[in-house]
Formats: structure tokens, sequence, C-alpha cells
RNA sequence: GGGCGAAUAGCUCAGCUGGGAGAGCACCGCCCUUACAAGGCGGGGGUCACAGGUUCGAGCCCUGUUUCGCCCACCA
């Protein structure tokens, strides 16, 4: 289907759910969006997406995220680089297991009973139909994605980058396995590592147990938050220097209930002044305690299973979950006599970061990433600015993070992710990882079994910079855009995702994965909170879309971020940004109609209004392309909105009309300006507002068949008008502007025309034929006057430039008008006082620069200058009191 | 326990290397002027959290205080 741009836009009110799904098609169909098409076009430019999580649909912090970096994109493929916006989905894991899990057990279904290939096969249609949501959102968004491209972290390509990355770490000797205490999530049922826990503060208590010494003759006290650990403790400790316990270093204790008796160790992690200054140690449910009993050679007892329930062999305690064991522990100390005090404290304790479960340290099999070395590359690098982060103080919190990076538990017992690629024989115990499944043992042709465990979500978005561009194969995507330029993602996931980007891409690479990483808020609701599921206070990016339109949505998120600094998205703004996308609209109808069917060719204008426009436009164009590259997004929106509407809407198209009525040839160059400036125009605005700026620019005339996507992002070589046509123009603002005031502070109509007297001095520019038709045409001038009437009152504006006076006899009470020149003699009077202050204080004289002082002094004569004519011309009114 | 960020108009926020306090919305007044009432024109409104200091000059730099928010951290 053909659409007639013009018509759709003369005819109709702007309405962008009927304009904007369409170009979609259109970018489609025209290939805008196709990257490898223009490998070979120009710089390098290349943005990954990070790949949102299969889990749902989109909320407000994606289209932040996608807003952001479609802007750049946009920006970039029309400075003429070769682009490349790499889409993606996330398979992650523990959530969207925990998803699936969900939505199952609602069919009364359970993961267990249906077992590991049926699960997956429910996990896949779940991935294809929410994948397919995500996507259909983003593109609904604008997203000028490469979807040709759109990949998948479990897709067959991603699986053998993830597979590629493991054999090459292991073969090196950068990934282990072992039997450690790590963090356990009792209902997820899987290892976490340090950073999916979440420390939260809760309410708990501190108990004093008291364990008997063999003989009976006295006990010794320890406090602890966790009772039902006891039955795994292995020593009790105290520090080397504590003179209370110092003689009891050496000798035993029998611990309560399970009756085994445990040495009093010295160990310098105990604090003498915290609870009782004896800590019971558990190596087996403590990390701490597991460090102690490392440097003492404790044996570790583990007292939970997986699902944090006392293990056999405790009685009538086994079977009990922690938080019941806990209960029973403390009532059979005490009816033991061995409780002392409680106290209610409240600390940190550790909660699993998908489920909110609090984690168990929990000694198992689980593999680890050595990360030191691969952190310490990566330092280097951040030092040589290899990387460097928008806004950079998040560049020292980054390296802290790096310089105490603990080891990486990178397995997960879960069922839906990547699958560890070692195997090991069960005959001859031979273990290796492989890139492709072996038959059998190398060694012994015997039995030969895959690890069941799979790979952290984290391992493999950690590759997706190298992974999505074709590594291990050194393809020529990789070869174009790796390193990539720069990476957008929101700081909850610096750790998480960059810092792992940034250590596997310099592992495998030698080179980092992006030479910025733009660190953007969050998005928050209207009262400042963190918009959640549960709080009920999410937001549909495609309500708002539908609602409000794509691309004052998108205004509004590049409008309101400044780096380092929350969102709070209100919709008063989208709206304010509605009706901006509207004003935009009707300046385009307003072009339509006046240009009508008339040829317009780009000419270089000869008159100074139309000369000013472009000088404008010139100079937003600086401004804006000098904003986009130091991701000043707020900024950038602000020289859009200020040029578009206050400029060329409020002050060029209003001009215009009275341009256009000179002569043939003015109006011919001045339609031409109108089409040509505000194409221009739209161009600027394009990579924030994609849709309406297409829509507007294919209803142009002349406007051809290339997109706005395609088409030169303005650099103010067009017509350069130059910047003397800027302060020319201010004298006619400000003249007219002084006309409108006094009309509007004596009661007077806004369209009432009036008699001027216009005073400047011979040579002005404002009383130039260009300049003076369009002064008395905007500020509604009925009769141009030679000089006031000294017999009749009138208002009075003066300033360097320009003295008006406008006859007011008969049309208004002089009152007010004394009104309107004593408040602007009062203001004048204040403002001279101070530059007087500062003008007659030496050491400002003698210190300033010479600049700021001749601008103090020339700002002394304005003043004073207006502070007379005020004076005289309130003398003047009072004749007629 | 460390570290970071924020505090500016009624609201949401800008304010770059220190030199005349800004925007949008809201508010008030006048206008349905032939692109646009989702609009036009004009206007009111701020002890820049507080207290010191540096400087000729501080919203901006330094010190301290208060109030919020976040991150990291093994005091049981």
């Amino acid at each position: 289907m053909i659409v007639d741009h013009r018509t759709r836009v003369l005819d109709g009110a702007y309405e962008p759910s009927e304009i904007e799904p369409s170009w979609l098609d259109t970018w489609h169909q025209q290939g805008v969006f196709d990257s490898v098409a223009r490998i070979e076009a120009g710089d390098p430019f290349c943005i990954i997406l990070p790949p949102p999580n299969v889990t749902g649909a989109l909320h407000m912090g994606h289209a932040l995220n996608s807003t952001i970096q479609d802007v750049l994109i946009r920006y970039h493929r029309m400075r003429g680089q070769s682009v490349l916006w790499q889409p993606g989905i996330d398979h992650a894991g523990i959530a969207t297991q925990t998803v699936v899990e969900r939505n199952l057990r609602k069919q009364g279904k359970e993961r267990l009973e249906i077992g590991r290939d049926a699960f997956l096969e429910e996990v896949w249609r779940w991935k294809e139909q929410s994948g397919n949501q995500i996507v259909g959102q983003l593109r609904r968004l604008g997203a000028s994605c490469d979807w040709d491209r759109l990949r998948f972290t479990m897709d067959v390509h991603s699986s053998r980058a993830v597979r590629e990355a493991f054999v090459q770490l292991y073969e090196q000797g950068l990934i282990y396995r072992g039997t450690y205490l790590v963090n356990w999530c009792p209902s997820c049922k899987t290892a976490l590592s340090d950073l999916e826990v979440e420390m939260e503060e809760i309410d708990g208590g501190l108990y004093e147990l008291h364990y008997p010494v063999p003989d009976g003759s006295m006990t010794l006290t320890v406090a602890t938050t966790r009772p039902e650990t006891m039955l795994g403790d292995t020593a009790v400790a105290v520090h080397p220097d504590d003179d209370r316990y110092k003689h009891l270093i050496g000798t035993t204790l029998v611990l309560p209930i399970v009756d085994r008796e445990i040495p009093v160790i010295a160990d310098d992690h105990v604090d003498p002044e915290y609870g009782t200054g004896v800590l019971k140690v558990t190596p087996g449910h403590d990390f701490n305690d597991n460090e102690i009993g490392s440097r003492h050679d404790l044996p570790l007892i583990s007292v939970l299973d997986e699902n944090a329930t006392i293990v056999d062999g405790f009685g009538e305690l086994s079977g009990l979950d922690r938080f019941a064991a806990r209960k029973k522990v403390l009532e059979l100390l005490g009816s033991k006599g061995l409780r002392g005090e409680t106290e209610t404290l409240r600390h940190a304790v550790g909660h699993c970061y998908r489920c909110q479960t609090i984690v168990e340290p929990f000694l198992s099999d689980q593999w680890f990433v050595k990360t030191e070395p691969l952190a310490q590359a990566v330092l280097e690098r951040v030092d040589n600015k290899e990387t460097e982060f928008q806004p950079d103080q998040w560049e020292k919190v980054f390296r802290q993070w790096l310089e105490n990076i603990r080891d990486w538990c990178i397995s997960r017992q879960i069922w839906w992710g990547h699958r560890i690629p070692v195997w090991t024989c069960q005959s001859c115990g031979h273990q290796q990882a492989h890139r492709e499944d072996p038959e059998s043992c190398p060694e012994c042709r015997g039995l030969y079994e895959q690890d069941t465990d799979v790979l952290d979500t984290w391992f493999s978005s950690g590759l997706w910079p190298m992974s999505t561009l074709g590594w291990p194969d050194q393809t020529p995507e990789l070869d174009k855009w790796y390193p990539t330029s720069t990476l957008v993602t929101g700081f909850d996931i610096l750790f998480f995702w960059v810092a792992r980007m940034m250590m596997m891409g310099v592992h495998f690479t030698g080179k980092v994965p992006f030479s910025n990483v733009v660190l953007h808020a969050i998005v928050r609701d209207e009262d400042g909170e963190k918009m959640s599921k549960t709080k009920g206070n999410v937001i549909d990016p495609l309500e708002l879309i539908d609602q409000y339109g794509a691309d004052a949505l998108r205004f509004t998120l590049t409008a309101m971020t400044t780096l380092g600094r929350d969102i709070r998205l209100n919709t008063n703004r989208i709206e304010g940004y509605r009706h901006f996308a509207n004003k935009l609209w009707n300046a385009g109808r307003f072009v339509l109609r006046t240009v009508g069917d008339e040829e317009v060719v780009p000419v270089e204008p000869s008159h100074p209004f139309n000369r000013w426009i472009w000088a404008e436009i010139r100079a937003a164009s600086g401004k804006a392309s000098n904003q986009l590259e130091n991701f000043a997004f707020n900024d950038y929106a602000q020289t859009v909105y200020d040029l578009a509407w206050n400029r060329f809407c409020d002050w060029y198209i209003e001009g215009s009309k009275t341009l256009a009525d000179e002569s043939e040839e003015l109006r011919r160059e001045t339609h031409a300006t109108l089409v040509y400036a505000f194409r221009e125009l739209l161009r600027l605005a394009h990579p924030a507002m994609p849709f309406l700026t297409e829509e507007l620019s294919a209803a142009l005339p002349g406007s051809g068949k290339s997109p706005v996507a395609l088409q030169s992002f303005p650099s103010g070589s067009a017509f350069a008008g130059d910047d003397g046509l800027i302060a020319e123009f201010d004298i006619l603002y400000q003249s007219v502007r002084s006309v409108r005031n006094i009309r509007a502070e004596n009661g007077l109509p806004p369209g009432k025309p009036l008699d001027v007297a216009l005073n400047v001095a011979e040579d002005s520019t404002l009383v130039s034929p260009e300049w003076l038709p369009l002064f008395t045409s905007l500020a509604k001038v009925d009769k141009l006057l030679v000089e006031p009437d000294p017999t009749i009152y009138g208002a009075r504006v003066s300033s360097a430039e320009f003295q008006i006076w406008v006859p007011l006899h008969g049309l208004v009470d002089i009152e007010s008008e004394l009104e309107r020149v004593e408040k602007q003699l009062k203001a004048a009077e204040a403002d001279l006082g101070k530059v007087n202050g500062k003008l007659s204080n030496q050491g400002f004289v003698d210190k300033a620069p010479a600049e700021v002082v001749a601008k103090e002094r020339a700002r002394q004569s304005e003043l004073q200058d207006l502070v007379d004519k005020s004076m005289s011309h309130l003398d003047e009114l009072r004749r007629f009191v």
C-alpha cells in the first residue's frame, strides 16, 4: 500500500498510532537497519543491546535503555558511520526456570515429575513466546536494531562460544572444581555466586548458649544468631590475648545435645568485645567459621541438607527445617539449663536475588572461575583508559570491586542453561572438558558422563559482545565492530555483566569489549519508588506508547536522562512532549499548506531573516552533536525543543508570513527556507523522534525516497548563515516583545493594533527596510510614528538599541502604566545598585579578569541609561495624572 | 564499618572549567489572530538544606552538620 504522506499530514490531526506502525515496515523494507550491507561504508560504530531476560515483558527500564541506545545509533548512522546495533535476548537461567516452574505449578505440574527433557521443552516454548513479545515491544519503540541478526544466548552459535570459552579456561587451569562452602538457595536448590546474594537487614536474636567443660564444673558461654548450627560446631574460639579465656585454650568442651568434645582454640578473628567474646565455630555452615576452620584444620560437618533441613542422625531434630530446628535446639538447651540471655538483633542476612529466600552457606561440589588474573588484566586496561565510564564516578566503584574480587562460582544446579561441558569416566575417573560431545572415555572407552550442572547465566552474557559478532571465528563482523563502541546499561548490573564482559573480552581477544560504558539510572515511579511487580507500580511502556505515542515517550526519556541521577517518570512530562510532537506536526501542516504545489528548490537566502533561521539551525546542530558525543541526552533534547518551538515555530514561521507577502522573489526564497530549514530541523530531531520526523519529512515537497534515518545529521553546512544575524534578530525580538509587553500590562488585547514611535540610531538594522516590516507586523503596529507626541501620555520602553513609545491616550487608565514603569524602574535600579557595588569594589576592579570588568562597565552604563529614561518617562506620565 | 550520590520555583528537574539564578508542568491575566486552544501573547514565583571557610566574587571550590537514597563489607 502506498501511503500519501502529504495528504495524511494535511488532513489529519496528530495521531501517533496512525503513523508510527507504518514506518516500522518501511524501515524494514528499505533495509534501513541492515548493518552488514554497509559493513565497509564508514567508521564502525557498534552497540550491543543488553539482552533482555526472557522472563516476560519489557518494563520502563528497558524503554529507557533502548531509547538512549537508539538515539546514539541513529545519530551515528546519520553521521555516515557503519553502524551495527546488535540485538539479542538472554535465557536468564534461574529467573526463567523459576517463572516456568511457577506457571507449571498453576497447571498442577511439578518440574521433577515431568523430568528434565519435558521441562526444557516447556521452557523453550515459553522462551519463544516471551522472546517474540520482547522483540515486538522494542520494535514498536522504534529501536533500529539490525533485527535480522537477532541472537539468543542459547542459540547454536552462542552455545559454541560458551563451550569454547569454558574449554579454554579449563585447559588454562582457570576453571576448577571442588567442595567448598557456597551460597545455597534452599528454595531454588542451587548454588549462587556472591553477587546473587542480596544482603538485607532483618530482625533476629543473639542467643547465649552455655557449653560445659567435660567434668561439668563450669560452662563457657557463646553468642550466636544461629543456634541450630551448633550441631555442626567443631570448635569454640576465643581471642588469643583475651585474659578471661586464655587458660582454656587447648582444653575441650562438650557440645550439648550431640555430646561431642570440641577444642577451645585461639583465633584473631574473634572480637573480645562482641557478645561474650567466645565464638562457636561451625565451618560447615558459616563463611567466617569456614576460614577459621581451615586455619586450624577443623573438620567440616554438614548438619543441613539441600532443603536446609536437619540431616539424619540428630534424633527428633532430624527432618526439621532450619527455623523449626532453631526453636527446638533452644528448647532442648533451655531444658538442660544451658541457655543464657537473648538479645534482639537487627543484622544483615543474605537472600536469594531471585526468590528472596534466606541463603544457606552449604558445603557442596561446585565449579569456579579463578578470577584474580582476569581481573588484574582488566584493571590495567582501565588504568590505560581503554574503557571509560560515563559518568566517571563509576570507574572507582568498578575498580574497587575488581580489586577485591573473589572466585566466581559458575555452576548451578538447575536445568535451564548451558550444561557444563565436562565429562567424567565412570570407570577410570578421567575428567576432561570437550568442545564436541564425546562418545566414550578417551582413555579407557569406559562410560563417560557429562556433568549435570549448568553454567551461571552470566557466563554466556559475559561473552556477548564477542559471541554475537562471531567469536570464536574471526568473522568480518568481529573484525569490523569489535571492540564495540559504547555499552549502555543500568548500574545495577555493573558487576554482574559489565565486569564479566571486560574479563572475558580482555582474556580471549586481548581487547576490551567496548570503549565507553554509559551507566544510566533506574526508572522510578512518580513517588520515587522503584518499580516492581510486587508493588504493582510497574508501567508497561506499550501502554504509554498507545496513549502518547512512541515519539513522545522517547523524547521524554531522552530529556530526562542526565547520567548519574534516577529518573522519576511522571506522565505530565510525557504529555508535555506529546504536545511538542503535536506542535511539530502542525508546523509541518503549515509548511505544506503555505508552499502548496509550488516548486521549491534549495537556495542560499539573501534576506537576513531567512539567513537568521539558518544561523540558528547551524548553532543548534553544533550544540546537538556535541551534546550527543558527550552523552548529554537531556541537553540534546533541550536544544531540539528550543530550536523547534521557540525559534522556528514562534518566530520564524510567524515572520515568514510577512516576508512571503513582500515580493515574488522573497516569497520564493522564504518558502524554500521554510521547507529546507524545517527539513533540517526534522533531521536534528530524528534520533529522538524517528516516526514523526519521517512522516513529516516524507510529506515535504521534493523530499525524495530516502528515509530521514539514512540522511545526514545537520552539520550546519547547508546554508551557513552568520552568527551576527543572531544578534541582529535579537534586536527585533526585544523590540517586538517590548510592544507586546506594553499591550499586556496596559490591559490591551494582544491583537489590537497600536501606533508606535520607534527611535533608533540611524544605522540601526531595526529600521532597515529588511527588518522593519517584520517589526511592524509582529508587533502589530498600526501606524509608525516619527516622534513621541509630548501632548499625550504614552508607554515607553527603552533599551541600548531602541526606544519605543506607544501613545495610550484614551486607551487605558494611566495608573496601570505608571505602575508598569515604576516596576521597570525598580528592577533597573536594583540591578544598577549591584553593578555599582561591584565596580566600586577596588578588589574586583583590580583582580577580576579585564573582560569581566569591561562587561560590568558596559552593563552599568546600559542600566544607568535605562534608569534615566524610565525616570524621565515617569515625570512625563505624572504630568497627565 | 567503609564508599558513593542527592538536597535549587508549588511539582519534576537543568545549571559545563566560580563572574548577571533557568526549563517544562502547574499558577495568574488577556486572546477562539486563517499551522496548532494539545494553541498564542504577557506575567508572578527561589535565604540554591544548614553553619563556617577560601576568593574581588560561591548554587558551583574546601571543612563540618542535618535529611534522604544507593552500593560494598565475615563482627558471631
